[in-house]
Formats: structure tokens, sequence, C-alpha cells
RNA sequence: CGGGAUGUAGCGUAGCCCGGUUAUCGCGCCUGGUUUGGGACCAGGAGGUCGCAAGUUCGAAUCUUGCCAUCCCGACCA
């Protein structure tokens, strides 16, 4: 902290001379994350053409390169989703509030992030010539709220369409934007608007939906680890970090570079709050009426977040594989105009094979650029493979790999190139989640007195292990020390009795603390 | 939402304190040429409502006020 607020002190200063120069070249270097990792952070979002900021507060344009990421991760969680039974659907984006506010705790959980509409139309501004003003002809009767999540106007929905127990379950995910009104926001982290989606199911028995909200929150940990191999922890939220409306929060928390935690999606266990709010009941099958029980869950764009705040370093993104828009890229160095053709043609082969192998693979012969630049700058957007193909290669029927995730580069035999990339791409995939994996063990640590905790979070970030008396007193005041909040109880936790880091009082398991993100 | 800082071409900036010809420089961009194995070079060229809006003034990038956006620190939160 110390540093980096004389960082920012000292900057100013060196803006002369010698400094002015250092500036211009390092503006297509990046701030490593050691000098000041939030700025590290913010550069390569933009620099890496995932996102920019937007005329709109706190709202991002989400840009190509870093759609393209969104719908990777979209496209194989919809899958998985399918796989587990579950159908797409969409709701409106507004809520009337009479509804909004029919589940009491949800309501006001997020009352104070809500956008509101209060008028549907504009007029001329007679006073002020090409200005537009809000009519005040045209006030709604109802003020609908634009939606933070869905559970109401889902809710009101289902009651229609549950009748009986045949009508159950009812598997629904939707993809959608939400709008929470964000004091502070962060690209991807926390944005006034975001896209995510949420799965809203409804069942006949408590034991069915504790089943389902728990197969979800191992989709997610599935999805997270093996596709974006980012490392997670399952566990249970307490009651002070419990979705509002909720019987119980399930999580995966996962561990940035910084050794903050960063709460990577969720999954809720509803009990009966909602379909007693909406009046949701079906018959079962000896004709008795019952409420039926509901789980929520949803991950966002906040992922994209995780994934850059997991793996990539001082050069760049580093994306995983299986996710990365672009998993390969060659580059062409020509030398003199005689050898394009000859380039070109082998080129063409590798890109043809490595796609006939499902390899997403781009040929950047473009001229704008020398083979130095492109480099860079792949690196950069994280391109896990990238190969250089020259005629020096060519005469010993070879060509140079180079890896984004180790920097290795090595000569590789243009026979069976193909299938040596796409063993590669699993290898990368692999060896990411095996880095993240062991930052996350070695920064997860015990802390077994006041003091010791203390110092872990200040000394060493990460996730601290401690034990804590199970009240929400407690953990209030140990956020208000410390800043450090309870990110989980994590699930099959050895139970251990001990005491309670701060009050002494006995406890009977560890819980993973953090600061958090 | 409170405190602090910032906003000049696509990016990074000089000028602002102390108002005064046509707003500085580098990168990038365009044209032509030479190049191409880790961010090339030469020559020529284009690009600006100085964040937006009012005000003070003969005159505003520069002074005043309001607004918008971004960053940092708090409170709040996925």
């Amino acid at each position: 902290m110390l540093t980096l607020k004389k960082l920012r002190v000292t900057m100013p200063e060196s803006q002369n001379d010698t400094g002015k120069k250092n500036r211009t070249y390092m503006s297509k270097e990046l701030t490593t994350r050691a000098e000041n990792y939030s700025e590290w952070y913010n550069e390569l979002v933009v620099k890496g053409q995932l996102a920019d900021h937007s005329a709109v507060r706190g709202c991002m344009v989400i840009k190509p390169y870093g759609y393209a990421l969104w719908e990777n991760m979209r496209d194989q969680l919809d899958k998985m989703f399918k796989e587990t039974g579950h159908v797409n659907a969409y709701f409106p984006l507004f809520v009337p509030k009479s509804l909004f506010e029919a589940e009491e705790k949800n309501a006001e959980g997020f009352a104070k992030e809500c956008a509101i509409v209060t008028h549907y139309r504009l007029k001329t501004d007679s006073e002020n010539k090409g200005k537009l003003i809000v009519d005040p002809e045209a006030k709604l009767e109802e003020e609908l709220i634009i939606r933070p999540t869905s559970e109401a106007i889902i809710w009101n929905t289902y009651k229609g369409w549950i009748q009986s127990y045949r009508d159950l379950p009812l598997l629904i995910n939707q993809w959608a934007n939400v709008v929470r009104w964000e004091m502070r926001t962060r690209l991807f982290l926390r944005t006034a608007e975001f896209l995510w989606q949420e799965g809203h199911t409804a069942h006949a028995t408590k034991e069915e939906a504790i089943i389902e909200t728990k197969k979800m929150l191992d989709v997610y940990a599935a999805f997270v680890e093996e596709w974006m191999a980012v490392p997670v922890i399952k566990g249970v939220k307490t009651a002070n970090e419990r979705f509002a409306g909720a019987e119980d929060t399930y999580c995966i928390e996962a561990l940035m570079q910084d050794g903050k935690a960063l709460q990577a999606g969720t999954s809720h266990f509803l009990g009966q709050n909602f379909a007693k709010a909406f009046d949701v009941k079906f018959s079962d099958k000896e004709n008795k009426l019952d409420y039926v029980w509901a789980t929520s869950w949803g991950v966002s764009t906040r992922l994209i977040g995780a994934l850059i705040m997991a793996h990539s370093d001082d050069q760049g993104l580093v994306l995983p594989p299986r996710i990365a828009p672009l998993q390969v890229v060659l580059v062409p160095i020509y030398k003199g105009e005689e050898s394009k053709p000859v380039i070109d043609a082998k080129a063409n082969e590798i890109v043809a094979a490595l796609k006939s192998l499902g390899i997403r693979v781009k040929y950047d012969d473009s001229d704008n650029a020398r083979p130095g630049w492109k480099f860079a700058e792949y690196e950069l957007k994280g391109v896990p493979v990238r190969i250089a193909l020259g005629m020096r290669d060519l005469e010993n029927n070879v060509v140079e790999i180079a890896r984004r995730d180790t920097k290795e580069k090595k000569s590789i035999s243009l026979d069976g190139i193909a299938a040596y990339i796409e063993k590669l791409l699993e290898e990368i995939q692999q060896n990411i989640f095996s880095k993240a994996k062991a930052f996350q063990q070695d920064n997860t640590r015990e802390a077994n007195s006041w003091d010791e905790f203390v110092t872990l979070l200040d000394e060493k970030a990460g996730f601290v292990s401690a034990h804590w008396d199970g009240t929400s007193e407690t953990e209030e005041k140990i956020k208000q020390e410390t800043k450090a909040t309870i990110r989980c109880i994590p699930l099959n936790n050895a139970l251990e009795p001990g005491k309670c880091i701060l009050t002494g009082k006995p406890s009977s398991q560890r819980v993973l603390f953090a600061r958090a993100y």
C-alpha cells in the first residue's frame, strides 16, 4: 500500500525530459503487477481489446475479442446446462414494482441499487431548441424496475405454469443482461450493467431442490476449473453473505494473483420463499396442495475478470486454450518478394490441417506490422500458441512454436504438426490450471491466533483458514477490523474442534477468510 | 454517495500558475519506397468543437460556475 502511494506521488515529478521518452516507449508496455496491480488489470482489459469504458457511467462496451471470449464461455455453459436437463427462455427486462417488492427480503436486498423507469415519452423542449425533456404527461402509473435479477418476474410467471407435480421439476435458464446501480465500478468485475445467465428451477420436494442447487454448483466448478483453468473452492456462504431471499447460498470462490478472493459463481437454495411470495402451489400425488421449492443460480461476465486476474502476466493476457477466441496464430516471416508465395502455400497447408482438427487459428500475413510487432501483440492478447514460419524453417522442414504460458520457443518438425499442436494446446490448458492451483494452495494458510490472522492477511493475503464462533456479530467485527470476510464454509470441510480466532469461543470447524473483490 | 486527482488528434503528452498570431512533441494513421527471425527506416501528408455547457473578457486550452466521464481512498455490492 505504501509503495503504491509513493509511486503515484512521484510519477508527476518524473514526467520531464528523460521521463517523457520512457513513457512514450512504455505506452506500448504494461504497468507490471508489482508496480500497481489494479492499474495492470485495467490496462490489460483495454489494451488486450476485451472491453472499453462507454459514455455511460459504470457501463462497458465489450469489444469483439472480449465478446468472442464470452461467447465461448457461454456456449460451453449452455451445453452443460442442457446436458443437465435445462432449457432456455427469456423474461422481460422490466419488473413492475409491485412484483418486485413481493418477496420482501429479496426486494430489500436490491432496493439500494435499482434503476427505475418512471416515464415512457420524451418531448421537444419549447424553451430550448433541439433539446428533449421528459414529458410530465407520460408518467407511468406503476414504476418499472430494471431487473437486478429476475426472480420476481419469473416466479410471477411460474404461478401460471405450475399446477401439479407433473409440471415439476421446471428447469429453466435465461441468458440476459441485468442492472445494478453500483457506486464504484470496474470493467468486468463490477459494472452497472452486466451479462449473465440465471437459472430458475421449481421442484416438488426440498431434497430435490437442494440436490439441484448443489448440482449446478458442481457444473460451475467443473466449467471454471476445466475450461477456464481457474481452481475454485466450493462452499456455503454465512448468513451475512447469503443472497437476499435464499435459505442457503452456495458459491465457488477463486483466488486472484494479488491474494484477493473473487466469488466466481453462486447457486441458491431458495426454499419456499418465492413460492409463498408469489403463491406458487402444486398438487402432489395425494392431491394435497403445497408450495414448490426453488433454486436460482448464476454466473456473469465477472468470470472474465477472474480469468484475467488468475492467469495473466506482465506481458499481457494468458488465455486457456479451451476458451481462447484464437488458439493459434501463424506469423509468416518473409525475406524478399519471392519467398512470400512459398511461405503462404505452406502456411495455408498448416492452417487447413489445424482447422480440420477444430482448432481456432489465424494466419496473420498482414503487411502493416512486422513479425516482432505481431509477436508482442499476440502475447498481449493471450493467444496460447504462436507459430512462426520463415524460409529458414522451410529448408529444415520445421516451424517455430512459441507457448504463451511458459514463453518457451521450440523448433518442431512440420510432419504431424497439427497433431502436435492439438496435444500442446491440451498441455497448456493443464499447465495453466496446475500453476493456478499451486498458487491457490500456496496461498491458503491456517491462522490459530488473532495476531497470526492479522499478520497473514496483511503480509501474505490469500485465503486464511481459521476458527469462527459461528455468529454474525463476530463475522462483522472481523470485517470491521481487517476488511476480510468469510468467503465460505468449504463443502466437505473437516470437522475440527477449536477456538474462535476473535472471541475464543468454541468452534467445530475452520472457515475461509479473505479480502475480496 | 462523500473526499482527492485527472480530462488537449486513435494513444501518450507540452502549453494552464502569469489569458494574446496558425495549440507542442512522440507513437499510431494515409501515400510512395526500402524492409521483415522480438515492437523497422526514409520522404511526403492528413488528422483538433483543447470532456460538455454557461459565464467573465476586446480576446479563453488557460480565469469562474455547473454538468459528464475516468482513476484512487472510504461506505455499499456479484
